[in-house]
DNA sequence: GCCGACTGATTGACGTGTCAATCATGCCCA
DNA sequence: TGGGCATGATTGACACGTCAATCAGTCGGC
């Protein structure tokens, strides 16, 4: 174990970096998980319907390629089409058929869910600021930014898409 | 909670910290995803599954209560419940009653899940390293122990348990 | 014009997670 | 001692996510 060097295909992690990592990924769970709580009692909303809303409200007027809003939010169109299933039937969105290509459904923002929208965005942006902002220190929170850069980085280089 | 904070506790997150919320939490996801996934193709074994495995590995005679795999765990009993069905069902594990309480269960570590697991740690010990500890410099892998600490504490301090 | 490949989007099957309800057993005490 | 509450665990309903399959419409080349 005191033999830290690094030999032919490097080392496992140590007790202490399997700690970071654990305590790491389970906070982000457990923050996701209280964002989720909190929108939803709040808001009827979940992050998923909030992200969704929030490229509608910004698209022109209100309305999308299916495809396109995939790539904005960065999911996977499977997901996306299930969510706006969902979504659909609660009214908070609507598909309707596309003119310039037949095989395409543009997604348009019903008032219901311009109405939810802006009803979340206070309590939304509230709950970051409670569990997340204040929860650091200003060079605490900028090395969040950075780690969460470096693991990208370092993400796309190894398994490029 | 002090009147200090109450007063600042008026004011939305900037833009850029939230963009260091986005990039910190969706970030945590990928790598999660991205664990998931090689744990997935290269054992057959979920994190979850993994999880529940190791506790059970560790535990004396390789069994353990129900109620009490879920508190080392830190899960609901509910959610080990349904995940335990689904280990159940691929043979990883079984369920017994038990003697000195009939309204308990016994979950017991059983050869497949033995052997799931074995030929499961390195690879997950593997990918720990290569996706989280080697894109990091020693200093932000402390950052980042820190920052979870941080968060936790937070969380804690105003959403009693 | 027509076939075959590509593209946009949806669907189904299934694993995962939460919440509330249920069920059986254990335990306390009036 | 028996009624009632606490406890251990499961269940059902539903939201969310991924993967593979499907389906319909477009387009290029012959």
């Amino acid at each position: 174990m005191t033999e830290n060097t690094q030999r032919r295909g490097r080392q496992l992690p140590t007790t202490e970096q399997l700690r970071i990592w654990r305590d790491f990924i389970e906070t982000a769970e457990v923050l996701k998980a209280e964002i989720s709580t909190r929108l939803q009692s709040e808001t009827s909303l979940s992050p998923g319907d909030y992200v969704v809303l929030l490229a509608l409200t910004e698209a022109e007027g209100g309305r999308m390629r299916s495809s396109e809003l995939a790539a904005v939010i960065g999911w996977e169109r499977s997901r996306l089409s299930h969510h706006l299933g969902r979504m659909e039937r609660r009214a908070l969105i609507s598909r309707q058929e596309c003119v310039s290509d037949n095989r395409g459904a543009e997604i348009v923002l019903a008032p219901a869910g311009a109405e939810a929208f802006q009803g979340a965005t206070v309590p939304h942006l509230r709950a970051i600021r409670e569990i997340f902002v204040d929860a650091l220190t200003p060079d605490q929170l900028t090395a969040a930014g950075e780690l969460a850069a470096s693991l990208r980085a370092h993400l796309g280089s190894s398994r490029p898409r």
